[in-house]
DNA sequence: ATGTTCATATTCACCGATAAGCACTTTATT
DNA sequence: AATAAAGTGCTTATCGGTGAATATGAACAT
């Protein structure tokens, strides 16, 4: 189970350390695909095997589909995690997410969620997110 | 499994490089056709045959559907990379896809797209895919 | 407080992938 | 046969990815 929230930083190059906790977790090659409010989702390769699986079942004549797997397939890219516990972010992934220099990184329980930091906390602070409204969602769900 | 996006440019007679992470995967020989979208389609040899069984089972009475069989089988030609990791795109093809000097390449599972840079962009932009539609898609496929 | 260890940050150097230019070969056209 | 156009192959330069070395800083033990 993936959680917490780590910040680093990407070198020059645009690698990014992988907090150890998560490390273990992910595996030493996971996936990462574009995702959704402007922030990359990490897959460990178990999780993403599901995911494809489901992709594949989509037809091919209808547009929709089309449109969705081409977002999530053309947006993916293995990552492999070298002997300092980085890994390089591919460039068009860092122009999708708008990642410079300061990251988040956060476990979201089946994924990991990598963030501009300044993005993260805009998305954080604004009224975006409010503890009671979050709440109420959650009676909404039976939780 | 053919995912990622890759930027390349023609060269002078039309030739394109097969990205590095691409090459192994689709083979030194493989199939390029007309696409849906505006874009082309390529396949290794064995998805190839894949989708030619497919499209047998399309039924000849169907006009409709033998217009989608002349589509995809009219416009298939062989290409094979060369020693510098190069494939030249048919003239009519290139044509058909409206490529010039700027190319982008991605994998989409079983085949990979090639897309006139500019028309790429322009099928990313906000106005095409929209984010909403892409969580409802997740949600329905349980992800 | 001091030292030790481990995680993260930063810098540098090297190598391979790609871009671009040019020359040669083959095919088509006149 | 001469010329043009298209296709193929080679060479060089540049840039991005990769690995190594070192520095910084936090956590922990003595």
């Amino acid at each position: 189970m993936l959680i917490g929230e780590y910040e680093h930083s990407l070198d020059a190059k645009g690698r990014l350390i992988m907090p150890v906790k998560i490390r273990e977790d992910i595996g030493e090659k996971f996936i990462v695909t574009k995702g959704l409010d402007g922030c990359l989702f990490g897959f460990s390769q178990n999780e993403w095997s599901n995911f494809q699986e489901k992709l594949k079942t989509l037809p091919l004549t209808n547009k929709n589909a089309r449109d969705f797997v081409r977002f999530f397939l053309s947006g993916a890219i293995e990552c492999e995690i070298d002997k300092q516990g980085r890994f390089l972010i591919a460039s068009n992934l860092r122009e999708y997410a708008q990642m410079e220099k300061e990251a988040v990184i956060i476990g979201v329980g089946t994924r990991i969620e990598i963030w501009n930091r300044d993005k993260w906390k805009a998305y954080n602070s604004d009224e975006n997110i409010s503890a009671d409204e979050i709440a109420e969602n959650m009676t909404m769900l039976g939780i």
